[in-house]
DNA sequence: CAACCTGTTCGCCA
DNA sequence: ATGGCGAACAGGTT
């Protein structure tokens, strides 16, 4: 479910525990969500502590503790956070339940390609601190995306786009989104993006970020309509702009949808 | 029943 | 040492 715009959307969702007390916290350290996390320290310092702070940074999430706790929770393919009522009884994917006297909140993936990180102490946790700038930053200047378009020179675009090490939070549909606005083919080697091409990139990697924030991020039930391919991605469908019926491929790994028409260059191969 | 899936991470190779 | 690719991970959905 997780790009951007959702991490956001699941984050809030633990809102109504902020300020209050973790009574008691329930979990199966033997699930592959807490690969390499230490659970009894999680445990043990976490209950008993109040939350006290959100912050989501791409498909990134931390939820602060008093007394110096942080949990990391990124969400893979199929993460979800929600709240229940007091005393929920976890079901077969709830990972991770923080039981609080009025509501319980839940972290539950079934698939587990999500992850539960825990650090306890002063400072900041590097998973944390080491995060690429956010694509609304400043930091995200037209240099530093022309740098990493050229570090990663031979990869086709639409791979390059889904590194969180230079777009945090972007995501398959985002991914397609971009440069379907930006009219680059997907299969384009990063490399070989003309000048104007790297500021229209650019440009439509901030507008739908900054698009499914607001929308997504507000409301998930309610898709954005100012952005075309959430729908347009669905099999059968055609470009928006021309009716070209889209092209799917995988790239990157993905699946990956495009108009042949406008989007053209390079998609053969 | 088989194919497909919104994401990382690891091993292999260039 | 760095970059690029494909497989693996685990279960639900179509």
């Amino acid at each position: 479910v997780p790009e951007l715009a959702e991490v956001e959307y699941y984050r809030k969702q633990w809102d109504g525990g902020l300020g209050r007390r973790i009574d008691a916290v329930q979990l199966h350290a033997r699930k592959r969500i807490f690969r390499g996390t230490d659970t009894r320290a999680l445990v043990r310092e976490i209950t008993g502590s109040r939350l006290v702070a959100s912050t989501a940074r791409g498909k990134q999430m931390v939820f602060r503790f008093s007394g110096g706790s942080w949990l990391g929770i990124h969400l893979g393919m199929t993460g979800a956070l929600r709240t229940e009522a007091a005393g929920f009884r976890p079901l077969k994917h709830d990972h991770l339940v923080l039981q609080q006297a009025k509501r319980a909140l839940v972290f539950r993936d079934p698939r587990q390609f999500g992850r539960v990180r825990f650090y306890h102490g002063s400072g900041t946790p590097e998973w944390w601190s080491e995060a690429a700038p956010e694509i609304s930053s400043s930091a995200f200047s037209a240099r530093y995306v022309s740098d990493f378009l050229d570090r990663h020179r031979r990869a086709p675009i639409k791979a390059v786009l889904l590194l969180q090490s230079g777009f945090p939070g972007v995501g398959n549909w985002m991914a397609d989104e971009i440069l379907w606005r930006a009219r680059i083919a997907p299969s384009t080697p990063s490399g070989d993006l003309t000048a104007k091409q790297r500021t229209a990139f650019r440009r439509a990697t901030r507008f739908v970020s900054r698009e499914a924030l607001r929308i997504i991020g507000h409301d998930y039930a309610d898709p954005p309509k100012t952005l075309a391919h959430p729908r347009a991605l669905e099999r059968g469908r055609c470009c928006p702009r021309d009716g070209t019926g889209l092209a799917r491929r995988t790239i990157g790994g993905r699946t990956t949808a495009w108009c042949p028409k406008c989007q053209p260059g390079s998609a053969a191969r």
